[in-house]
RNA sequence: GUGGGUGUAGCUCAGUUGGUUAGAGCACCAGAUUGUGGCUCUGGGGGUCGUGGGUUCGAGUCCCAUCAUCCACCCCA
């Protein structure tokens, strides 16, 4: 073999693109039943975007990005996540001219060069929501039901919510000072990523897998003690907002969000069904985003879901594969040209009936054996005995009943027996 | 970037202390049925044993390297 798919890709064959489908399916009926519009963006964009809005000193930024030069000495990256872009968009496009909030949706694949394992790739694809222009408590909870209805509507059973408030830079700051002060009394029995951690992203040691740090953190001061008032009533009032409409979540005051213009309302979906990557669902406000990129002051909240993990799930929950839609119409030639069967074959499609012929020259009996593989519902038999009297025999692939119709009725036929069956 | 597991047919795997021409099941193709799928029977095609090097009279088997893949860490969807 010449060459083989790059490390963290892979194909996506016919079986499994039923999934896709049927998961963007799902995509467009959510969105479209809460007032969200698509929108796409390019998948690569000027590489300052990203180490702008996400942030310099994130994983992403530093060490994860697709990074190239064009040949007109541009700097592009391969998008690593989809809300710098639709920031980028609603800018530039002055979206704060349209009908307020604006509500948009994307998907498409993104990209990060990371070490493949269960759940992750280097090439993977995100379904994702943005509402700018509005502060409401009430949108956090309406982004996280969305996210929450689009699970329900695949047949996801397990999965759970956590919510958080990671702050705004007023209150971060200071408290970030607090939980340094904290740590260094405890630098010596964390472990060596935490103490990485302590200076570069203090915050992520609250999240620490190890046991021993965790045992640490025991009198560890939380960000939700340290907000300011603004923040403090916008996190009561998303939980507030959440409570009455019934949902249930967790709230967990160590999720912290690796990305920098998270502020305010933190959320992630968890599906214990998967491994280590068990998260299908990360989003939150970034009410500071389009400011950092240039723009006016216009809040915004959002999330993404990894498709790939979403699959897997539903791979793991055992929900049924989408039912193929099988081809319907087999023309099955004996003694007949190809073109005339094809010539057949094409009536039947300008009718709207799913129809294929054979073009390997095979026996009889390999062409039904082909359709039957297929799924296919009818062979339509045609050979030189019945093209005499104007014939074809219409053979049901389910109970192997046959009959002999005349070939100028054939499509309505078929499209009536298709019918019937349904 | 770090650690561990695994690489033999399209797929799942077997292959003895190193020993003739590397096997099975499933899948695929054909025949039994000269124009009829599924079930059965019979036959057939398909492998540089991931790659490169080493040890040996002899390597799928042992050693080294490398690549790929899986799992975990970091981080994230």
């Amino acid at each position: 073999m010449l060459t083989r798919v790059p490390r963290g890709t892979r194909d996506i064959l016919p079986e499994e693109a039923a999934w896709w489908q049927l998961l963007e399916e799902k995509i467009r009926t959510t969105c479209k039943l809460f007032g969200y519009q698509e929108i796409r963006t390019p998948v690569f964009e000027h590489t300052e975007l990203f180490t702008r809005s996400v942030g310099e000193v994130t994983d992403i930024v530093a060490k994860e990005m697709y990074t190239f030069t064009d040949r007109g000495d541009r700097q592009l990256t391969l998008r690593p996540e989809g809300t710098a872009s639709v920031a980028r968009a609603y800018l530039e496009n002055n979206l704060q001219a349209k009908a307020q909030p604006v509500k948009l949706y994307y998907t498409g694949p993104m990209f990060r060069y990371d070490r493949p394992q269960a759940g992750r790739y280097r090439q993977f694809h995100q379904f994702g929501v943005e509402v700018f222009g509005s502060q409401d408590a009430a949108v956090d909870a309406e982004v996280i039901l969305l996210a929450l209805f689009f699970f329900s509507a695949l047949g996801l059973k397990e999965f759970s919510l956590q919510v958080n408030s990671v702050g705004c830079p007023r209150c971060r700051g200071p408290y970030r000072g607090k939980l340094q002060e904290y740590l260094k009394e405890q630098l010596s029995g964390l472990c060596s990523d935490c103490a990485e951690r302590y200076e570069k992203n203090p915050l992520r040691v609250l999240d620490c897998k190890k046991k021993s740090c965790q045992g640490l953190l025991a009198g560890v001061p939380l960000l939700t003690d340290s907000l300011c008032h603004e923040c403090e009533e916008h996190f009561k009032a998303v939980c507030g907002a959440l409570d009455e409409l019934g949902v249930e979540y967790e709230i967990n005051p160590r999720l912290v969000r690796g990305l920098d213009y998270y502020t305010k309302t933190a959320f992630e979906i968890i599906s214990p069904a998967l491994g280590a990557q068990s998260s299908i669902c990360g989003g939150g406000r970034y009410d500071n985003l389009i400011a950092t990129i240039g723009g006016p002051d216009i809040p915004g909240i959002g999330f993404a879901v990894g498709i790939e993990r979403v699959l897997l799930a539903l791979q793991k929950e055992n929900v049924p594969a989408p039912a193929e839609n099988a081809t319907a119409v087999f023309v099955a030639r004996a003694g007949v040209s190809s073109v005339q069967a094809l010539q057949l074959t094409m009536e039947l499609r300008r009718a709207g009936l799913p129809a294929e012929t054979d073009f390997l020259g095979r026996s009889l009996k390999a062409q039904l054996k082909y359709a039957d593989k297929k799924g296919i519902r009818y062979a339509v038999l045609l050979g030189a005995e019945e093209l005499q009297k104007g014939q074809a025999a219409v053979r049901d692939m389910r109970d192997g009943t046959q009959q002999a119709v005349d070939l100028p009725g054939l499509a309505d036929y078929l499209a009536a027996q298709l019918k019937e069956a349904e």
